[in-house]
DNA sequence: CGTAAATCTCGACCGCAGTCGACTTTAACG
DNA sequence: CGTTAAAGTCGACTGCGGTCGAGATTTACG
């Protein structure tokens, strides 16, 4: 019963997540294969599937490193005084702007997330039940701040919210959006209508209102000419 | 320039994309390696390349096949009588029982529709602007109803109602909704609350409060219960 | 200790998607 | 026609993710 085993086990399993957290970083996922991680961990490649059940898995583990960072951010970002449509922002923005920063990194993780395999369910489960936590509080503040309806189903306003997330984070893929001031601009023309229903826009200050106008005049000239 | 050629190209190329539907509906997309649908086809494997990019872009093409069923069926079933929230939930619901009807047929579809990578862009882009095209003529006809403020920002509540769409389809592969039922459920609230703001489910009709409620509770269960 | 069971490690190996360049068929032109 | 260039076809081959079972290492126990 001597830690021997155990100690060895956390080892190893650190020596594979540093050196594919430094290939991944240094190549990229698709580009770094199983054969040189193993090799840069210093182990066989079939040892490290006892550790993890496929590349993907590696990946998350990663992912939930790197994630760390992002939460943290995210609670020096949110400022608990500013309004529910500027704090909802905000963790919208962390998030993708996280993801955004290695855009490959960042479409595998968008997709596990949103649409796992078997394999990945629960730990997507826990990944963005986090983030769901996090624009649960936010709403809780509000709605005590009378910001919000108290008969809100704030559950069901999660859920909206973080479908608006993954709207944004699609159009940075699908080329709709190519830069994080636009991604802002649409995060908030979006919030703004789930919170104050379709007439919103009509009625937001002015410089949200043209904001939006030159997005969806881009939105519409690319759909048009393009291909 | 006697299309004999041309002619044979467009066999070949039925050729695949034949052997492609029965064998991705027989085996499905993952168990149907490229050996063998060159074999089903009667081409050399090498061929297929010229007409496709990817295994994925012979997927997308059978998409487009299957597409059209689909919004042929969305057309019958989309009653232009009925109230706008059941016009947009049919809207919804449609795609997702097509979806659906092929589980990982569905999944691979769905993260290459709302994350396409570089060489599936356009072609994504030109499939799920049909659906939002949908959207534009239920709302279009609302907004002349009167049912919709004339004020309201089309591309903007159709950017949102896609979001919701994404969103429902998600739960459905993260395993939080697993019933058409449900999902329909859920599509219900959540348009409601995107039509009328925070507060919409607490003045919604009975049946739509109670279904939310369940779903609500199963949900909370789920996510503490599991793993 | 010794030894048997359990656990862990490894790289040869498998099946697959996608490439390559040798080969075949068609088009173009004198 | 005959000849040449272009277009199309092919399957052996490459590199990859993931498996497997033989062998090494640790544990449990007499």
């Amino acid at each position: 019963m001597s830690g021997v085993r155990e100690q060895k086990k956390q080892q190893t399993r650190k020596a594979i997540i540093d050196a594919a957290v430094k290939l991944f970083a240094e190549k990229g996922f698709e580009q770094t294969s199983m054969d040189e991680l193993a090799r840069a961990a210093g182990v066989g490649k079939g040892t490290i599937y006892g550790y993890f059940k496929a590349k993907d898995e590696i990946f998350l583990a990663y992912c939930e490193a790197e994630l760390e960072f992002a939460f943290a951010a995210l609670d020096r970002k949110v400022d608990e005084e500013a309004s529910l449509i500027e704090q909802l922002v905000a963790c919208m923005m962390g998030q993708i702007t996280f993801v955004t920063e290695n855009r490959e990194f960042g479409r595998i993780f968008a997709r596990e997330m949103t649409f796992p395999g078997e394999n990945t369910r629960l730990r997507s489960r826990d990944l963005d039940m986090r983030y769901l936590n996090k624009l649960g509080e936010v709403l809780g503040r509000a709605q005590l701040r009378g910001e919000l309806p108290a008969e809100s189903e704030l559950l069901l306003l999660i859920a909206h919210l973080h479908a608006l997330y993954i709207l944004v984070l699609s159009t940075m893929y699908s080329g709709d959006v190519t830069s994080l001031e636009n991604a802002k601009i649409l995060c908030r023309s979006l919030v703004l209508q789930a919170l104050h229903g379709p007439a919103a826009i009509a009625e937001a200050p002015v410089d949200v209102q043209t904001g939006w106008q030159q997005l969806r005049q881009q939105f519409l000239e690319q759909r048009k000419l393009e291909m």
